[in-house]
DNA sequence: AAAAATTCCTTACAAGTGTAATCTAAAGTT
DNA sequence: AACTTTAGATTACACTTGTAAGGAATTTTT
């Protein structure tokens, strides 16, 4: 099903806190991202709102505050985004993504080994 | 630099067509994705000129059509937007894509010897 | 209880995008 | 030369997104 709301760059990031923290309370979220990404608090309030007019999370009252939890799991996400990258950078080859990363010379030894591993111990 | 213009995904697809068939009348374009994607060619043209106007593409004239040519190299595309992806969603680490794609089943087994093929022959 | 602070809801507003239609000028056809 | 076709330029228009400000209700503080 391609039912999985847009789910737009920024409030990507407040997905990840709630995916993350979930359950949590917008003072959190707010608190983080005026940190990180020098938010203004009613940005970010804005961000939760859409993405609770999108159906992608929802919430519980507790006492004064909201607290705010996903519907939708991150490996859902990860995984769309991941098929639409690939499909539209790589032809949807994770093969031609790596051959790619290794002609631009875009990975470490380490990392060779590292990947190599992870391969293997499939 | 970041100097890169923003290329929208509906343009990604002209670009696609340029990069791989530079340099272009804009009839074969929009022939091309009046197929793939259904799109009319006055939409075709309006991301043409779009590109035109961000700097992406070029053109010379010829007899009586434009002839297009990229600009801007897939390469830096590519590698930007593989940037983009890689640290959106898995903290800018090509492992973590990677761990996650064999956690999840997501390569075959021959895409599992390719994938190591690729990296030992680095 | 009055004042202040917090938290949610509503409104704002420009830029970018998807998806074209209309207008205009040049070129090809009869 | 008049007519038709073609291709670029201009205009359109709603929806999404980034980035908030203003209002209202509720809670906390004094």
């Amino acid at each position: 099903m391609s039912e999985l709301p847009q789910v737009s760059n920024a409030e990507w990031e407040v997905m990840k806190i709630i995916w993350d923290k979930s359950p949590v309370k917008s003072s959190v979220i707010i608190e983080d991202l005026e940190n990180t990404q020098k938010w203004k608090p009613k940005t970010v309030q804005t961000l939760i709102r859409r993405l609770l007019d999108k159906g992608v999370i929802g919430y519980t009252i507790e006492g004064k505050a909201y607290v705010y939890h996903f519907l939708i799991s991150e490996n859902e996400y990860v995984s769309r985004e991941t098929e639409n990258f690939l499909s539209k950078v790589y032809q949807g080859s994770l093969s031609h993504m790596m051959l790619n990363f290794v002609k631009n010379n875009k990975v470490t030894e380490d990392e060779v080994s590292e990947l190599i591993k992870i391969l293997e111990r499939r």
